[in-house]
DNA sequence: TATCGGCTGGGCAGTCTGTACAGCGATATG
DNA sequence: CATATCGCTGTACAGACTGCCCAGCCGATA
């Protein structure tokens, strides 16, 4: 569960040149072959490497709107609501958070007016009250892993 | 940019096993190894697949608890903020949002005391105004994109 | 001291990748 | 209508990698 510093460079390397094989990763980490793979092994079994799915880029797609939507839900109406949203492809994520039933999702959309078609979709379900959207004009920090492992890392080592 | 339905049938192969070779995607889609090759690189330079890095699991890292912090900016601090968010590692993304010099962050933290000292250490820093935090409970629709790249393959199939 | 787990270095067979080439059908172009 | 272009097919070859196995070494632990 917690991830050592060989570990660390290993994920580090493989999110910078994921088409790199375990032979030459044993090469430039300067350790036996052997060794990378039991460590990718575990780093799999243990669930911190979920996988190495492609990396889509909605904009790419065709849709280069995103929006954030709060719902509020009502009460009991959680798992019809979860559902609904499961089934409009725009919706790209939705999570639970604290507050009155309250849901944050995740949404993309071909332009701001298409978004207003998706967002129809999105709250045009009995069980939302209210939903309020914020447009993301830009990214600064995309998504991204790195600095947790290292730091990850780094605790785990000075144990 | 459009991506067709071999495109997408290939997305949700790799999606589905990430490991599968050129090769074996040829024979399970019935076409030949050559076109998937092309169809892959073309999904790459086009930008649609940005990569293959590894999928990391924060919660198997130790930081189970996830967060979204909303900030409010004062006016012109923006770049600051940005930067000063850059370098921490528990921000796992930033963007910014419609509203009043708004951004949206999404956090990790260790547990929900470790999630004060995350906070803390993000708004411990001038020109952020104020900051609402919302922990998120359930992850009902992680973060996916197959129903999206389904959904564009229709679209232009149907052209 | 004996045992265990992790790392090393080596080897082997099977398979895949990168690359190239010729043929072919559909579409666009003059 | 004739032609150029584009994408897909099927094949080929050399090089490289993977999965798997084994023996030996070493530090930590019981």
């Amino acid at each position: 569960m917690a991830i050592d510093h060989l570990d660390g460079r290993i994920i580090v390397l493989l999110a910078d040149e994921p088409r790199v094989g375990v032979l030459e990763m044993s090469r430039r980490l300067g350790v036996a072959r052997g060794t990378v793979q039991a460590r990718l092994d575990r780093l799999q079994s243990n669930g911190v490497i979920r996988g190495f799915g492609p990396q889509v880029e909605p904009a790419a797609l065709g849709y280069p709107v995103t929006a954030f939507a709060t719902l509020q839900i009502r009460q009991g109406q959680g798992p019809d609501v979860r559902a609904h949203l499961t089934t409009v492809p725009e919706v790209l994520e939705l999570l639970t958070t604290t507050g009155s039933g309250d849901m944050l999702c995740r949404l993309v959309a071909r332009s701001n007016a298409d978004l207003q078609r998706v967002i129809d979709r999105v709250v045009g379900f009995d069980g939302i009250v209210r939903a309020s959207t914020a447009i993301v004009m830009e990214n600064p920090v995309p998504l991204r892993i790195i600095p947790l492992v290292e730091q990850a890392a780094r605790d785990s080592e000075g144990t």
